[in-house]
DNA sequence: AAAAACGGCGCAAACGTTTGATTAATTTTG
DNA sequence: CAAAATTAATCAAACGTTTGCGCCGTTTTT
């Protein structure tokens, strides 16, 4: 019992009428009648018929498909904003396919390249963590395919983005932990690389200066974001002279290998922690963070889905401006003692 | 400046042969003699010829994307799988696209018949938490579409599957407690809706019934799997007249509010849990699972698309034969004490 | 030496849909 | 009432690739 889907040649043939007035006719062309389209459309839904997209996809040369980029899928952030722009995609229509660069420059340029060969409409990327060159994503300008970078995007406003207000957020975090008091706060930051990296420190400075306090940069401590990285930074904060009371952390991963180390040494108790927020259950352990900047990863999936859309859409030679998107980060207080 | 994609036409013009030639030489066809072959080669090389996917598809009435359907891409357990899921279809040629049920039966139907009309060649499916009744995988049967389930499995063996061992996983489970000593073990079970708590609740009998021990159904719990009815359950071991010294647990997401429950009554040291592992972090916590059932969501996943491929590849009326094939799930113990 | 086989290639059709150009029938206009 | 405009539909080409069939020239077989 083999069944072939329903084409419009079919519904033609049944109706004796000519395919490109079924296809017109299912488009509400003005140029059919309301009867016949009516007609047309009756007999199509009956048969249950399905436009084949990929014969639209050759006919159209788009493919109705965006690509998108990340580094890590298992990571909770990221499955979350996958989970959106796969919800968004789908409701207009689109169809979504991934791939992971597992934060390696070189596989991130392969997969560009693939993208760019299964045609995809446009891409959306979160760069992987020691991209500094970004040719890869240039060329795409050639083949007119649009590209939004989302949460880990690349450190100039040429390029269409959303990201979070991470200056705005970590000036929270920070006002926050002054006001309960603290008065020596230590930073462990990502790379330098990162541009997000930048703007935690940019929002620690702004806080202490806003603050009328000194900015000590030995407080501030990059790290690769490893667990030996977070215990070397941790150490240098143990031997500090002004040993800090409250330690703003780079993501939850980070914070976990913190907190395992602290407690270890049982020192847990000498420090708040504060993070940003990448796991869901981190508020289930017994020394959680004070609090959490929240990044909202569905609504920038979201974002970054709309804006590539209409990128899609848009004549291609028009305007030259660039979407910079920013989505509001806030501070979550787990602290149950507030 | 735009760049057009480089056609099979356009090669065959620069070499005044026939677009069917440059095609068999791309694929090696023996009618088309060396020399040419390997001109028609060297030239697509270095004009970066990729065949449009879009025009073969369409050709072929294939569309080299494989659809997966799940309940929800932010579980740990899941997203690994679509990881594993992306790399090995990647390798193969084929493009994914995901869509999630959000553990809900009307979802799970609606997306099926999406992924019919969209073509797919073939479906990988986790089936939700309330799919009783199985009629829309049946259906496309007649298209000739292939299904292979995953993890979560239908609870008949007239299908294709993947899925994990949970029966014997179980039996170590518990076997790993009754030799530490324990005699009353409790289980919090999934809804009996579930072939995974079937499973569990199979291995748990049989490990009861090997060790000569007496089987309490009253220790077997069904749990909808939300915080409040693993409260509920968690009240009724703690009431109980044999009240169990070891508890297993559906999964982390359930033993995280057992876990929780217990810390908040303080009763948390009466009790040894052991889980089935959806979350690497599990660890991290103060009074983790003693030891946790593995359930190698990446290789499942990879072992998943294999079969698939192979199903789809398979000419169309052959054989009736259906895989249902086992991964072996493990015993990690987490315990430091031993 | 004629017949058969083969190697190497081109021709043309097909896949389903869209769309600019065209036609035919009807209605409106001056 | 003829010319122009409008409406409703058809025709045919196009998108890029694959593939069955046919053709021609050369080599092998009888």
């Amino acid at each position: 019992m083999q069944s072939k889907p329903t084409t419009i040649k079919e519904i033609a043939r049944l109706l004796n009428i000519s395919p490109s007035s079924v296809s017109r006719g299912l488009h509400d062309h003005p140029s059919i009648g309301a009867v016949t389209r009516e007609k047309i459309k009756q007999l199509a839904k009956s048969l249950n018929y399905e436009p084949n997209r990929a014969a639209i996809f050759f006919q159209k040369g788009k493919t109705y498909t965006i690509g998108v980029i990340l580094p890590e899928l298992s990571e909770h952030f990221f499955s979350v904003a996958i989970s959106a722009i796969e919800d968004e995609a789908m409701k207009k229509n689109y169809t979504v396919i991934f791939a992971q660069s597992h934060d390696h420059y070189e596989q991130e340029v392969k997969l560009v390249e693939k993208m760019k060969n299964q045609r995809v409409d446009g891409l959306l990327v979160s760069i992987s963590k020691d991209t500094a060159n970004f040719d890869h994503f240039e060329k795409l300008n050639s083949f007119n395919i649009p590209v939004v970078f989302f949460d880990r995007i690349p450190p100039f406003n040429n390029v269409h983005y959303v990201a979070c207000s991470l200056v705005s957020a970590t000036v929270k975090a920070m006002n926050y932990l002054l006001r309960k008091g603290h008065r020596s706060i230590g930073m462990i930051n990502g790379p330098n690389t990162l541009h997000a990296s930048e703007e935690r420190k940019d929002g620690y400075k702004q806080s202490i200066s806003f603050n009328r306090l000194k900015f000590d940069p030995s407080l501030v401590i990059n790290c690769d974001l490893t667990e030996n990285g977070t215990i070397n930074a941790a150490e240098k904060f143990l031997k500090h002279k002004r040993k800090p009371t409250a330690i703003v952390v780079f993501n939850d991963y980070v914070a976990l290998f913190l907190i395992k180390y602290f407690k270890k040494l049982d020192v847990i108790n000498n420090f708040e922690i504060v993070s940003y927020a990448n796991l869901p259950i981190i508020s289930y352990l017994d020394h959680p963070p004070v609090a959490s900047v929240e990044q909202y990863p569905y609504l920038q999936g979201q974002k970054a889905v709309n804006i590539l859309l209409d990128l899609i859409h848009r004549p291609n030679t028009e305007n030259q401006a660039y979407y910079n998107a920013i989505v509001d980060a806030d501070l979550i207080i787990n602290d149950t003692n507030e």
